[in-house]
DNA sequence: TTCTTAATGTAACTAGAGGTACGAAAAAGC
DNA sequence: GCTTTTTCGTACCTCTAGTTACATTAAGAA
C-alpha cells in the first residue's frame, strides 16, 4: 500500500530484510520453526530486536513473511511442474523426483517447511495461520487443475478430484515426513511411485472398461 | 525395579498417577504435546508441582509415561486389528473404519497423539524420542507381519513388505493430519480407500500370473 | 547551523516455562 | 509421647520467550 519509495530525508535504513529472512527460513526449516526465536535470528544476522520487531511487527508477522518467501522457493517449483504440459506418468515422475531430490547435495534442509508449519498450526499466531491456509489453497488448486486436465486427457484414474487432491497432499506430507525422520531418498520414491500408481488410469494395462 | 509394594510406614500417597497420566493424556492429545505446561497439568489435576515432579521426574519423563499410556490405549487397537485372522480387504476395511470414527461421538480428541508427537520430536527429551522410537517399531513390526501373512495368502500386492509399510504408516499420517485439519471423516475414508487400493493383490481382478 | 525526519540499538519489562529447597504433615514403630 | 519414615505443597529460583521505552544517530531541508 504505502512502500515508502527511496524516502529522501532520515537516517538511511541498514536492517536487511531480505538477509533477515532468508536466514529466519533456513533456521525454520531444518530446526523447525518453532525452536527458533526471534533472538536466534537477531544473533545470526546481527540485526537487533526492536528492528526485527520494526520490520515484521511480530514473531505472528515475521513467520507470515518467511511462509511467504518459502512459497515462492519451494513451494512455487512444484506447482510448476504440475502446470508443465506432459504426459500424467511424466508429471507423477517429475513429482517424485522433486520430492526426494539429495536435499545434502543441494546445500538445503530436508523436509517441507510448509508440512512442518501445517503440524505446528496451534503455535502460530492469525496472520501465519492465513498464510498457511493461502499456500494450502494454491497447493490444493494446483492439484486439482492438473487431475482435471490429466482426466481431459483420459490418463487418470476414476477418483473425485478433491479425493485425488487430499490423496496426493497425503503423499507429499508423508515423503517430506520420512525424509526429516531420515529414510533414504530412494526408498521414499519406491513408497511414492506405489503410491501414485492408483493415480494412472488403468484402462493402459488391461482390458477397457468403458 | 524397586517398586514399593505398599511402604506400610511415612504419609500415605495421595498423588494420583492415573488420573495425572489420563489427564495430561487428552491434553496433550486435544491441545498438542507442546502446548500443555506441567503447571496447566497441576491445575487440570489439583495435585502440586513437586508432586508431579517426584512421580515422573521430569517433563520428559511425564510425556515418556504419556506416550506409554497411549501406546495402550490407542496404538495396540489398531495393532490387533492387524493381528486378526481375515482376509487382507477386511483388514483394510478396518483399519479404516477405526481411522475414520466419529472421535465426538466418543468423546475422543481428533487426529493421534503419536502422529502428532513424531511432528514435533524436536521438542522432546531423550525418554520421550525413545518412546516413540518404541512406539514405531511395535506399529511397524505389526504392519510387516500382516503384510507377510497377507502374501503368503497371496492377497497382497506385489510391493516390498518395508516399502509397503511405510506406505500405510504414511496413509496413517496423512488421515490423522485430515481429520485434525478438519477434513469429514468420509471423505478421509475414501482418500483411504482410495489408498489401500494398491495393497491387494490385482490378481484377483485379472488374470492369475504364478 | 539548526530543524526535521526516520531510522538505529541498549536495556529494560512481563509472562510463563521447567525445576527445586525446605519445612510441614501424616502415618507406623518404639 | 517421641522418633522415624515418607509424602506433601508453598514459595521460590532461573532461564528464555516475546515485546517495548527511549535516548541516539544519520541523513536532507531550511
Amino acid at each position: 500500500m504505502n512502500e515508502n519509495p527511496t524516502p529522501t530525508r532520515g537516517r538511511p535504513k541498514t536492517l536487511d530484510r531480505d538477509q533477515i529472512l532468508q536466514t529466519a527460513l533456513m533456521a525454520y526449516w531444518s530446526s523447525g520453526p518453532t525452536n527458533i526465536s526471534i533472538s536466534d535470528i537477531c544473533s545470526m544476522t546481527g540485526a537487533s530486536k526492536p528492528g526485527v520487531y520494526r520490520e515484521f511487527g511480530s514473531d505472528d508477522g515475521l513467520k507470515k513473511s518467511v511462509l511467504e518467501t518459502y512459497h515462492d522457493l519451494a513451494v512455487q517449483p512444484l506447482i510448476d511442474i504440475l502446470e508443465r504440459d506432459q504426459s500424467t506418468d511424466e508429471t507423477t515422475d517429475a513429482l517424485i523426483g522433486f520430492m526426494t531430490q539429495d536435499r545434502e547435495q543441494l546445500g538445503i534442509p530436508q523436509g517441507c517447511l510448509f508440512v512442518m508449519m501445517r503440524a505446528h498450526v496451534q503455535h502460530f499466531g492469525p496472520s501465519t495461520c492465513e498464510a498457511l491456509q493461502d499456500v494450502r489453497c494454491d497447493l490444493f488448486g494446483a492439484y486439482e487443475t492438473w487431475i482435471e486436465r490429466s482426466k481431459s486427457h483420459g490418463e487418470f484414474a476414476d477418483i473425485p478430484t478433491d479425493i485425488a487432491a487430499l490423496f496426493i497432499d497425503a503423499q507429499h506430507g508423508g515423503a517430506m515426513r520420512m525424509q526429516r525422520e531420515g529414510v533414504p531418498n530412494d526408498t521414499i520414491a519406491s513408497v511414492l511411485g506405489t503410491a501414485f500408481r492408483v493415480l494412472v488410469s488403468n484402462e493402459r494395462s488391461g482390458a477397457r472398461i468403458n
